[in-house]
DNA sequence: CCTTGACTTCGAGCACGCTCAAAGATGTAC
DNA sequence: GTACATCTTTGAGCGTGCTCGAAGTCAAGG
């Protein structure tokens, strides 16, 4: 396919997916809805990505698999191109994704708890199906109703 | 409105709703995609859910919360229905969520840690400009590259 | 009797975030 | 020069999970 003369430095629009873990389609999404600024191109009118682009990106990368909403992105990328006097408004951004990440944690973590105590009573209910014995639903007390809700 | 002898026992689905931190629309919905069982009715065809509904809606409830999706709850549900003998399928769909669960944890701490320093550079760049000195994007090393990624 | 309000069903519509298809340009290899 | 791969643009389409609107029922209150 490609050699040498058409490098024109940089990464390819494929190159850049594989290092982000997105797709190209996706690479092109996010520049034509302003979460990137237009990229360099080659020659041949091939977009080239630079290690900035590719830092940014990976940034983006982050915050979208932690749930921020593209708005909320667009918003922080906007604020970006403004330059430092902009900072305050971007740390508020960010504080306020922390806070929303946070919280999602909160949330996970008790439905892990909920769920590890479900598995065991899982557990021992498969337990008294192999020896046979009678099969009730709440074999033991738990912390939480749930653990016997289903 | 409504007085006492169209009671019949149960939670309307109103209240049912702010029970569980749902709509009415969802809860409706949740009953037309199978994920609980057709609920009792009153007299007149309102539904009336019982405190075992509560408990299933507040276990569904967590579980879409922590993003499992809709298909894996169906699923779930059907087992459910069929009885102990699908413990074994029910918590293998349980681990499964768990893991999911764990690893959306871990990305969501890693994207905390990263805030929490790009939100102290910020505050260091605003320290620089409140005096006026210069503000240099990268002021500090910090571990990951994309605290001052943007 | 008429209004009010909470419910019912049903199907359509929507927000989000991609994801893809079509048609075309360009560069490399044979 | 022909095949092939990779890219380009544009606009449309899709999967998920609700969310809503329309039209109707039913009971209570005035």
């Amino acid at each position: 396919m490609y050699g040498d003369c058409m490098r024109d430095s940089g990464y390819t629009i494929q190159d850049m997916a594989e290092r982000c873990g997105m797709t190209a389609h996706t690479l092109r999404y996010y520049e034509r809805v302003g979460l990137i600024q237009p990229v360099s191109r080659a020659r041949n009118g091939h977009r080239r990505y630079s290690e900035a682009d590719a830092a940014w990106l990976h940034f983006l990368h982050c915050m979208r698999a932690t749930n921020m909403p593209i708005r909320a992105m667009q918003r922080y990328a906007e604020l970006r191109e403004l330059g430092d006097s902009t900072s305050l408004d971007r740390r508020k951004i960010l504080e306020d994704h922390r806070a929303a990440i946070a919280s999602q944690i909160k949330e996970l973590e008790q439905a892990h708890t909920l769920l590890t105590h479900k598995i065991a009573n899982y557990k021992k209910i498969e337990q008294r199906i192999r020896i046979g014995g009678p099969v009730e639903e709440e074999i033991e007390e738990v912390a939480c109703d749930l653990a016997t809700a289903g």
